[in-house]
DNA sequence: GATTTCACGTA
DNA sequence: CGTACGTGAAATCC
């Protein structure tokens, strides 16, 4: 192909960043070495097979643009992922992520104009996207750009400059070793968020409805129906009501004085504070019941299925690569908090299986890594971390557990004083990071997780003495939590590389836990994959940190089978 | 009509 | 233990 021959006579190598924007037409912008190119979508997916440069793109937007066309590229450098880490905050539009590289005044930005552009602005909008104050002109920025060939490639050749000083941005992180290595993984989950977003999750229809049906009964045909079905679960609870007693127990101030009727007297109806008073009255456990019923029926009832869960038994949301705190990814549609009695509609195609795979331990073990912990790291070594901790403390395993979670989420109640004391003993260097990370916090400084992403910390408004510690346990959990995210997703953009050639591809990404639809005859090996990933992310992450990572990998049908092994002595996964 | 509060699902 | 997210309905604000 001829463009193919034009990348090729540029002298583009792996690895060599090129580029790319695309706009609604066909036509695909390049930039690389300097030159403008054009070419189509099936140039561009030859290229990233036979070149395999580093596609820079200014969002995942370009991601999901070239998705939608069948381009699954195999890496890139995505600007406003990059920028996300580098900078922090949400916000990563170019003229946002320009301004920051060139240190012009954030409160000036040129705003974006009404998006008939290119005809109404400036002489020179047309030629050149930087404008005489140094800012992007508006245009250029306002997403509605001209698809024109000479600003696809304008375009591009600004997003390689761009990345440039992104990098330059990173290397200047001393100490954070891992910065560049970071951008490059949190580019790749952009590209995983826009084939999960377009691919969904194999989710078995008949099965969702039948567990739906056990919950709230049948699909109601008509609104008089709903509505009777409704009342007749609403008369389960209010039958143990008293004479004349009632309320709308949709409404949390009318149930709460409810409850003052029979003599339950809570601050707030919450499902953990009911919990206590279960054997107190027939009325609370049945409303408990009904909570959850009413859940099912209105947040992932048949309206839930019916908006997302598509004609090709696909579940899908709009993912992104990390939220605003700590880097995690998200989804939406229900994905991440679909409760746990669906999981069994969730079930692999014809002739292909799941694997899925969560990390053992995950938090506990990112803090020895991050923290450079020697005698933690040494507890990783064993499959259970808690069983040489608690050996450590001299206390059993769920005191243990107790405390390193206290330590790590900044435990505020109960008993754990002598254990931390422990603790602090036992593994110093660990607290001191945490410790560290909660002073800075509460202070509101910003704070850097281990892979460099900025945790900005806004102090203001009512210091009182709650809010500060509330700061603190954010900041201590932001880095655990962040680290966590960014070896997660080292993980498994692994995984997405590794499994292509296998036809594995990963269908969910739940924090600490991957799923994996493969072709049935590739289950073996995807598993294997799978755990291999890990220990090539980990040995990526954490070089010579001698902390082990440890993942439960199985291959299954339907993801309700995957905790089947459970005995009942086993407690739930931590987070 | 938009925003806040309550509640609850997941990790 | 404590944190994060997305969601939907009611309550509240304007």
């Amino acid at each position: 192909m001829d463009e193919l021959a034009q990348l090729g006579e540029a002298g583009v190598a792996r690895g060599d960043l090129v580029g790319l924007a695309a706009g609604p037409g066909p036509r695909i912008g390049l930039s690389a070495a300097g030159r403008p190119l054009l070419a189509g979508a099936d140039a561009v997916r030859l290229a990233d097979e036979k070149l395999r440069p580093r596609w820079v793109i200014w969002s995942g937007e370009t991601a999901a643009t070239l998705a939608a066309r069948g381009v699954r590229l195999a890496t890139c450098w995505d600007i406003a992922a990059v920028h996300r880490l580098l900078f922090g905050g949400w916000r990563a539009d170019p003229g946002w992520v320009w301004a920051h590289l060139k240190e012009l005044a954030l409160a000036t930005i040129p705003a974006a104009g009404p998006p008939n552009l290119f005809e109404q602005g400036e002489p020179g909008d047309l030629e050149e996207p930087v404008g005489p104050d140094g800012y992007l002109r508006p245009p250029w920025v306002s997403g509605g750009w001209s698809a024109s060939p000479g600003h696809l490639t304008r375009w591009a050749e600004l997003a390689v400059t761009t990345a440039a000083l992104q990098q330059a941005g990173l290397a200047r992180l001393a100490d954070r070793p891992m910065a560049l290595a970071t951008a490059y993984s949190e580019s790749a989950a952009e590209l995983l968020c826009a084939e999960l977003s377009a691919d969904g999750l194999p989710m078995d229809r008949a099965t969702a409805q039948q567990v739906l049906a056990a919950f709230v009964g049948p699909r109601p045909r008509t609104e008089a129906e709903a509505a009777r079905s409704r009342a007749a679960r609403d008369a389960a609870v209010l039958r143990h009501a008293p004479p004349g007693a009632s309320a709308d127990l949709r409404s949390p101030a009318q149930v709460r004085s409810l409850l003052a009727r029979i003599g339950v007297d809570v601050p707030d109806t919450r499902a953990w504070r009911l919990r206590a008073f279960r054997d107190a009255h027939p009325l609370v456990a049945a409303l408990l019941e009904w909570r959850k019923a009413e859940r099912i029926a209105t947040t992932y009832g048949y309206g839930w299925l019916d908006a997302h869960l598509g004609e090709d038994g696909r579940l899908r949301g709009t993912w992104t690569g990390s939220d605003g705190a700590a880097g995690r990814m998200t989804a939406s549609g229900g994905l991440h908090n679909m409760p746990a009695v669906m999981r069994r509609a969730v079930v692999a195609e014809t002739g292909h299986v799941f694997v899925r795979a969560d990390l053992g331990q995950i938090e506990p073990r990112v803090l020895a890594a991050v923290s450079r912990d020697r005698a933690l790291a040494g507890a990783t070594t064993a499959d259970d971390l808690y069983a040489p901790v608690a050996e450590q403390l001299g206390v059993d395993r769920p005191t243990a557990k107790v405390a390193v979670l206290g330590a790590m989420y900044g435990q505020t109640t109960g008993h754990g004083a002598q254990a931390l004391r422990r603790l602090t003993k036992a593994y110093p260097v660990a607290m001191r990071y945490l410790d560290e990370a909660d002073r800075d916090a509460q202070a509101g400084r910003d704070l850097r997780t281990y892979g460099g992403r900025r945790v900005v910390m806004t102090a203001g408004g009512k210091e009182t003495a709650a809010r500060v510690a509330a700061r603190g346990r954010y900041g201590r959990n932001a880095l655990i939590q962040g680290a966590a995210a960014e070896l997660f997703k080292m993980w498994a953009v692994t995984v997405r590389a590794r499994g292509a050639p296998l036809g594995a591809r990963i269908v969910l990404c739940l924090h600490d836990e991957l799923i994996v639809h493969a072709p049935a005859e590739q289950g073996g090996a995807t598993a294997r994959l799978v755990d291999d990933c890990l220990q090539e992310a980990a040995v990526r992450w954490a070089q010579g940190r001698a902390v082990r990572f440890i993942s439960d990998t199985s291959i299954v049908h339907r993801w309700s089978d995957a905790k089947a092994t459970a005995g009942p002595g086993d407690e739930p996964p931590d987070p």
